[in-house]
Formats: C-alpha cells, structure tokens, sequence
DNA sequence: ATGCAGCTTGGTGTATACACAAAAGAAAAG
DNA sequence: CTTTTCTTTTGTGTATACACCAAGCTGCAT
C-alpha cells in the first residue's frame, strides 16, 4: 500500500519545497505583479500551505533573486531593467569563460570529453536540417546540457554555486532567449555560429588552450545578447522568454 | 522613555539578524565543529531565541555559503578545502575584473574617481611609512573601502550581488589574506605592489582601458593567492585568517 | 471643506505545540 | 562475544496562536 502519490504528497518532498516551486511559478508567470508585495496569508490560501513553508520558501526566493526584501518586512515581486539582464548574461558569459579556463587548464577526463562530445553530436543532427523541421525544444534541452557538463568539466563546486545562483534569473540562463531566434529569419545562421562555438571550446579545452577557451565562453553568451534586443523590440518575441513579465519593458509610443 | 537599549532589543534589530550574526560568528570562530550538525534547539538555548529565527539564520547562512543542507534533514557546518578556497579567490578577481572592465568602458563620474583616488591617497600614507610602522588594520579597512568603491562604479547590481556571495565566504574577501602579510619579510614588498595596482586599475579605468583594468585585477586576486599559500603552511599565519577552522588543513607529518 | 485624531484592519515577527522520521542505545538471541 | 532487533530519544517539518507595527479609513471638530 504505497501512499506516496496519495494527495499528491510524495513525503520526502517537503511543504517547503513545494511551495518553493509554486511561488516561483507563479512569479514567473506573471501572477504576481511586479513590484507587488506578496502577501504570506494570501500565498497561505493560494499555496495550500501553512505560513512556515511559504516563509521559507519567500526567503530562499530571495535570495534566488526574485523577490526583493522590502525595509519594513515581507517581500516584494522584483522587476528588472534592461540593463540588468544585460549584465546577468555578461556575468554568466563571464563565469562560464572561468570554467572553460579552468577546465583546459586543469585537463579534463576522457569521460566529460567523450559525452561532451557526444552531445555535440545530437545537436548537429538538430541543427543539420532544414530549417522548419527544427526541433527547437530538443535543441534547447541538449544545449543546456552541454553548458552543464562544461561546468562539470571545471569541477569546482564553487563555481557552479555561482552560475546556478545567476542562472536563476530565468532570462539569464544558457538557452533562455534560444526561442526567440524561431520567430528570425536568420535562426539557422545563429544556431550554425552557436554550435561552432560550442565545437571551438571543446578542442580548445581538450588542447589545453585556456585564454581561447575563455574568450570564446564569452563571446558565446553575447549571442544571448543580440536575442535579448531582438526581444525587446517584439513582444511576440518576449513572449517566448520565461520570467519576460519581470523585465521592465521598454517605453514604446 | 526610550526602552530600546533595554534589554538589548533594539526593535527593528529583530531576532533572525541577531541569531544570523550570532550564528556566523560561532560557525567562524570554530566554536561549532567543522562538518558537525548544527541542531537548532541546541542554538537555541545558546542563542536565547526561539527555533523559528534560528531556522530562518540557518537558511540564510546556507544560502549564504556557510552551512551546508543535510538531505536526511538540517545543516551541517561546511568544510573547504584548499582548492575550493583557491578558486573562491579567482572567482572573486574574475568578478572584480569584470566590474573594472564594465566601469572603463562605461565612464565613471568625477566624484567616484575623486573617492578612489582619495582613497588610494590614504594607502599610500600608510604603506609609505617604515615597515615597523605600517597600520595594518587601517591598510585592511581602505583596501575593503577601494574595492567597495570600484564595485560600485560599475554600477551593477546584479554584479555587485554575486562578489557579496563570494566574498561571503570570510576568506575570500579582498582584504581576509592581508594580514598574513604581517608576518612575513616581504610585507613591504608585497604592499607596494598591491597599492600600485591599485592605482594602475585607476588610471585604466579613467582612460577607458577595459582589457587593461580587467587583468589587473585578476592578477591583483592573485596576491590572495600566494597569502594563502604561505598561512597553509604555517598555523601562526592561518590564525590570523578569519574563518580559517573551516578550511580543512593540509596533512602535515 | 479640510485637517487631525483615533480606530480598525491587515501584515509580519516570534514562540510554541504536535507529528513523524532517523539515529542511537539497550536488550536478547545466536 | 557478536549481531540483530526493538525501543527510546533526539531532531526536524509543519501548523497555529499571539503580539506588535504600520497604514489606511472614518468621523469629528474647526
């Protein structure tokens, strides 16, 4: 008699963690106006849960990022300008190019080149075809990999505490703004200079080469950027990045 | 009548930032074993708080680097190796550099090069004085101020967020491995040529250098790096590094 | 009509009680 | 003497009650 799926509880998942997902969703969504406080008791009603977990859950949401602590208590819905997501991208760029460094410098395993490798590969077969038949989605999934295992690749733990802490501004991370390009004529040319980056870095990091590696990282998350512009202009375009709703837009007449 | 001081509660002081600034004190005074669990009613007692402001410093605390999350439940005080400690280091010059590189290519306004500046002033007083002589306490706290001040002129939130994480971590603050200098012949030596990277980071910064400001703080981090090189082998220096007991200890025969 | 005072209503900070899981210790069997 | 199992204890996850602060509103006086 397994109870696990009873009701949804799957013990060892705790309220906490719950509560956690769903505020972020709703957050994310757009539920939650920006700027907004949001309100333990209603979260309490609209949650489920009961006030400790929805704390605790606010508080590490804080410090992911996406509330911000208002001076005289509670927490606010955080909103984000250009500017700043400009900046979280450079600093992912910027962190990833200290793991790509680090990972030539250091050597890596025949194991993280080979899957490396291999994910590569999958993404070729992708991007390889005509350009309506992309499966975007399968895209986007491989390529978050890849950036996962070139983490991995640094293997340092404090590093990757750094990239998921910026990462955690949905628009921020590794393949956020990768759905725009659908809507861009120019999607295949894009996709075709990512992956040549993402196949530079590796034989950069497998021949030990370290300032080429970094420099390329960097490079690589400014395509991040030229998709972000693109977006900021459409908003069938934003549509497509999850957390948009928090970006101040800018004013358009 | 003014009740604030009674008793110590001085009202929008609440009692989760007593027991968080309680609670690191304690995790870096080594007064709590490195890897040990940290039960909360014990902290407790100790504390004089009730469970639920401990539980929130201990969720603030792992966030902020400090604890470690135990699966089976709670925190566990958390342990660095020397590696881990090395590439906090770079992390944080790699962050600083892109703070430089962001503020050369952006400008910065006469008043924050007036406050560098004045600031760099001030060290140079204190380092041009005999060896015997040098304030280092007043050196740390001008350093922190400079690093503060560059930060900020690149006018980055999001930036100015992940160095505070890093620089979390006590040991890996610009000014944590200064001291160890104190000990060692070559202070003088290495003084100088911190300061005058210092000031070489400057004048990059206001003549729009930002390749230029960008290395030199990278390799100004590296100072870090040879400070802790020499207290890994010497307890006498390592004492003098704050939250040095976290860092577990090179074997020694 | 306007300004001020007091009240009322959310709202968070804190303490504490209860329930369940995990680890440690004790007792019994091999 | 060792091993296994059961009991006990410790510890955290969660819910909830209480206290205090802040802001908004209403009503009265000017």
């Amino acid at each position: 008699m397994i109870k696990a799926a009873e009701k949804g509880n799957d013990r060892s998942v705790t309220q906490t963690v719950r509560a956690q997902l769903a505020l972020r969703d709703l957050v994310l969504r757009g539920e939650l106006n920006p700027g907004e406080r949001v309100s333990e008791l209603q979260m309490v009603e609209r949650l489920g849960v009961s006030r400790t977990p929805v704390r605790m859950a606010l508080v590490r949401l804080e410090e992911e990022g996406l509330l911000e602590a208002i001076p005289s208590g509670g927490f606010s819905v955080k909103t984000f300008s250009e500017k700043e997501v400009f900046e979280a991208i450079e600093i992912r760029g910027t962190l990833e190019g200290l793991a790509a460094r680090l990972a030539a410098e250091r050597g890596v395993s025949r194991t993280d080149l080979r899957n490396a490798a291999d994910c590569l590969e999958a993404m070729d077969e992708v991007v390889r075809r005509d350009k309506a038949e992309i499966d975007l989605l399968r895209y986007v999934e491989l390529n978050a990999r890849f950036h996962d295992i070139l983490i991995g690749m640094a293997d340092s733990q404090a590093l990757a505490r750094q990239l998921e802490r910026v990462s955690a501004l949905p628009f921020a991370s590794p393949s956020a703004l990768v759905p725009v390009q659908s809507r861009s004529p120019e999607m295949n040319h894009i996709l075709t200079i990512a992956q040549d980056q993402h196949h530079c870095v590796l034989a950069a990091i497998e021949r030990r080469e370290g300032a080429r590696a970094e420099a390329i990282m960097r490079e690589h998350a400014r395509i991040a950027h030229r998709n972000l512009e693109r977006a900021l202009t459409n908003q069938r375009d934003m549509d497509l990045v999850p957390g948009s709703v928090l970006i101040k837009r800018r004013i358009r007449a």
